[in-house]
DNA sequence: ACGTTACATGTAACTGTATTACATAGCGTT
DNA sequence: AACGCTATGTAATACAGTTACATGTAACGT
């Protein structure tokens, strides 16, 4: 009984200390995951835990994001942990998901960023938030 | 039965004329929206044209995508028809969306496009493709 | 004409993703 | 205790997309 569902709610909340309960086992599941997941992949991996509705992630995964503590990728309906150990980051992020492994690569890119900025700028267009996912094939796998 | 759905129905397929008809149903109704749709909202706009089940329409919006005639949104779960007469871009498309009035500004950036060419190379990350999407005001609800 | 292939279509059932609505519980403030 | 605020629990529903299987239809070679 001892599953191994435990190995991650036993040290609970490593990021950030004034997570909730529901938070934590979210932000967790998802910093030990080595790929994105689904919001019900999450709540498959917490039964155990006591999470019983989809609800109770999608509340945890809105709390986590608001906080930079996590990030969707709308290409793939799935989640991953900030890669950056406190993002908090501002501004474009942006995502590089091996659809080979899986494996999702996290970074910030400030010319493109800026050169958003400009385009924005020329017509008026107020960014609140973007989104950029790129699909391909990551180094490991583009060489097998 | 000269419902309101002939409209486009009509004068079919001006942009393409090798369209099959549920493909030339599916673009004329992308192109006379004033907005992004989901796939379930064309299929009601088109129940009156015979379709019946939301497999006809993902059937054709997966063709007309292939052709580059219309263009899935991500984070919104929903498509458009491209604004670009012929499109068939190839490389980085951006879309900068309002979250006021729903319009869409479809758009190309080159030095976008070779900057993440730049971060591809150096990681050797082979780019199948790339989608970028903004969200925020478009000038004139912006002004409001 | 006939069989064969390729592609478009029709329909039902189903899986997967996300939200609405309502009830409950904990906690700090007054 | 009463209140406001946040987190939680649960069920039901809405929205999005796929699988499986049957049918139609035009092109091609025999
Ligand atoms: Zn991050
Ligand atoms: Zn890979
Ligand atoms: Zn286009
Ligand atoms: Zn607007």
């Amino acid at each position: 009984m001892a599953g191994m569902g435990d190995d991650h709610a036993g040290h609970d909340h490593v990021w950030a200390d004034d997570l909730t309960k529901n938070q934590g086992l979210v932000l967790g599941t998802l910093a030990h995951s080595d790929g994105p997941l689904s919001a019900y992949d999450i709540l498959d991996k917490l039964r155990e835990d006591g999470l019983r509705a989809p609800l109770q992630v999608y509340r945890a995964l809105d709390k986590l994001m608001e906080r930079g503590l996590a990030h969707r990728l709308e290409s793939l309906n799935a989640f991953v942990a900030c890669a950056d150990a406190n993002c908090h980051r501002r501004g474009l992020i942006a995502f590089a998901i091996c659809e080979d492994c899986g494996k999702v690569d996290e970074f910030a890119d400030p010319l493109i960023d800026e050169r958003l900025g400009v385009w924005a700028g020329a017509r008026g267009f107020a960014v609140a938030r973007t989104t950029m996912e790129i699909r391909g094939k990551c180094a490991n796998c583009a060489a097998a």
